[in-house]
RNA sequence: GCCGCGGUAGUAUAGCCCGGCCUAGUAUGCGGGCCUGUCGAGCCCGUGACCCGGGUUCAAAUCCCGGCCGCGGCGCCA
C-alpha cells in the first residue's frame, strides 16, 4: 500500500508509522530488530510519500484492531520540514494559510470532508435530474455579449476580437431547452465583480436547469426535489464525513415554504426594517427575514419585476414578476424564474433596461421559431455546499478558489 | 469602495488596554535525551518570532501617524 507519513512515535523497541491514504489511517509497526526499517524511520519526515509492503496482522492493541508488519518501505518523495500546515489537525491554521498552503491543506480530514460531501451531492443532483429526464448539457464559456448589463465580465482576446468569459450560461440553455426541452449543465461562471463576501467568487460552479412547456412553480418544484435530495444522500452516504465536520445539513420537508416577496416586505415593515418597496432585500433584511420567518430554507417568491433580469416573466400586474429565490438562513443559494418566450416582449425588456437588442440577436431569433413558454434555475454550487457543510466561507468549498485577491495557487 | 478588527518563531496563539518586571510565555513542528505497545503517547533539554517606515519617550511588541497585507460587516452583484 501506499499513502503518507501522518504521525511518526517512537518508542525503542516499537516504532509506529501512520500511513495516511484515502481510505483513512493505517499503523505500521517496526520492530527493533529490523534494522534497516529503523534507519529509514527516523529519515522519514511528515507528509513524505511512501509505499510499505508487510504483513497485516490482527492485533487488539493496534487502533482498529489490525496493524501492518512491515518487510519494506519505500520513500516515493520525502517531504521538507517543517511543514508550513499542520495536516494532522493539531494545529488550526488561518483561512489564508490555508489556501496558501492548499495542497497540504487539502490532505486534512475535515477539507477532505467537506469535497467528498460536495460530490455525494453533486452525485445525487445529477440523478434526481437524470430521473426527472433532463439532459446535461455544455454551453459555450467564451461568448460575444453580456447576459445582461450591469455585471462586470472579464475581456478575453479572441482572434482579434473582444469576447468575454461567460457570466452565466442563461441564453444558451434557454436556447437548449428549445429543443431537449429538459436541459442542466454544471460548469463555471465568471464575475469580475467587486463583491468581496465569504460567498461571492470571481469563478464559481453554477448549477443551472432550464425546462421548457413550464413555468416557475415547476422550476420550484425539480430545484427543491434536487436540494432536498443532495441533503438526504449526504446524510445517508457520507454520516463518517459530516461526523468529521461536527455538522447536520437541513432536513428538508416538501414542499418548501413559499413568501412572496410583498408578504416578505410585510412582515420585515411590521419588524421595524426599513424597507423600500419594490427595491431587492438587502443581507441584513435576510438575516432579520429568516428569524421571522422561523424556517431552515424557503423561498421568497412573486419579486418586483425590476429587481430581475430581462428575461424574466412579468406578472400580468407590470409590478412583480414569475420569480424566485430559494434561501437558506439569510442566503441565496438559487434563483430561477419563469422566462419570457415571446420575442416582441423580450425586445421591449431590453430597450427598457437600456440594452441593444441587436447585440440579442443570436438569441433572439430563435423565439421566431415555436420557442416554447419555459422555467429554470442556477444555484451556487459552494453556497449549497455551505449548507451541506457547515462551513463558513465558500472558498473553502473550491479547491483552488479565485477571487479578487487570488490568482494563484 | 466604506466601516470595524487584526498582523508576535514553520504553524497557531499569550503578552498590547495600563510602556520598564519580555533575556517575549504556551502548544505544535524541528534537533537531542529518557521511557518503551503507542493511539493527539508521555517526560526532560534545546531551537526558532514582535509586518514595513516614521514619530513620541530615558525606555516601544505595547502609545501615535503613514503604508502594505489579512479577516469580518456592508456596499456592489441574477
Amino acid at each position: 500500500m501506499a499513502g503518507w507519513v501522518h504521525a511518526k512515535r517512537d518508542l525503542g523497541g516499537k516504532k509506529f508509522l501512520l500511513l495516511r491514504d484515502r481510505d483513512g489511517i493505517v499503523q505500521v509497526v517496526i520492530s527493533k530488530d529490523q534494522r534497516e526499517l529503523c534507519e529509514l524511520f527516523y529519515e522519514l519526515t511528515l507528509e513524505s510519500a511512501v509505499s510499505v509492503v508487510g504483513k497485516v496482522r490482527a492485533d487488539a492493541r493496534a487502533p482498529g484492531g489490525f496493524e501492518v508488519v512491515p518487510t519494506r518501505i519505500v520513500v516515493l518523495n520525502l517531504a521538507r520540514a517543517p511543514l508550513p500546515l499542520d495536516v494532522s489537525g493539531k494545529v488550526p491554521a488561518d483561512v489564508d494559510t490555508r489556501f496558501r498552503e492548499r495542497v497540504l491543506d487539502l490532505r486534512r480530514e475535515e477539507t477532505k470532508a467537506m469535497f467528498k460531501v460536495l460530490s455525494v451531492a453533486l452525485r445525487a443532483m445529477r440523478e434526481e435530474l437524470y430521473s426527472a429526464g433532463f439532459v446535461e448539457v455544455f454551453t459555450p464559456k467564451i461568448v460575444a455579449t453580456a447576459t445582461e448589463g450591469g455585471a462586470t465580465l472579464f475581456p478575453v482576446a479572441y482572434f482579434g476580437r473582444e469576447a468575454y468569459l461567460a457570466q452565466s450560461p442563461q441564453l444558451y440553455k434557454e436556447l437548449l431547452a428549445g429543443a431537449f426541452e429538459r436541459v442542466f449543465e454544471i460548469a463555471p461562471a465568471w464575475r469580475a465583480e467587486e463583491s468581496d463576501t465569504p460567498y461571492h467568487l470571481a469563478e464559481f460552479i453554477s448549477v443551472d436547469v432550464e425546462m421548457a412547456f413550464a413555468n416557475y412553480e415547476d422550476a420550484m418544484r425539480i430545484l427543491e426535489r434536487v436540494v432536498a435530495r443532495a441533503a438526504r444522500e449526504v446524510r445517508e452516504v457520507a454520516p463518517r464525513e459530516l461526523r468529521v465536520l461536527g455538522y447536520e445539513p437541513p432536513e428538508i420537508r416538501l414542499p418548501v415554504r413559499r413568501i412572496t416577496y410583498a408578504d416578505a416586505a410585510r412582515v420585515l415593515a411590521e419588524s421595524g426594517e426599513r424597507v423600500d418597496p419594490g427595491e431587492d432585500l438587502s443581507t441584513p433584511h435576510l438575516r432579520r427575514l429568516s428569524e421571522l420567518v422561523g424556517e431552515e430554507v424557503y423561498f421568497i417568491v412573486d419579486w418586483p419585476d425590476k429587481t430581475r433580469p430581462f428575461y424574466t416573466m412579468p406578472k400580468d400586474d407590470g409590478v412583480f414578476s414569475e420569480s424566485f429565490d430559494f434561501v437558506w438562513g439569510h442566503l441565496e443559494i438559487a434563483s430561477g424564474s419563469t422566462r419570457v418566450h415571446r420575442k416582441d416582449l423580450l425586445v421591449k425588456r431590453l430597450k427598457e433596461r437600456g440594452l441593444n437588442p441587436e447585440n440579442f440577436e443570436f438569441f433572439l431569433k430563435w423565439f421566431d421559431y415555436g420557442m416554447p413558454p419555459h422555467a429554470g434555475w442556477g444555484m451556487g454550487l459552494a453556497r449549497l455546499g455551505l449548507m451541506l457543510t457547515g462551513a463558513k466561507n465558500v472558498r473553502e468549498l473550491v479547491a483552488f478558489p479565485r477571487d479578487k485577491k487570488r490568482l494563484v495557487p
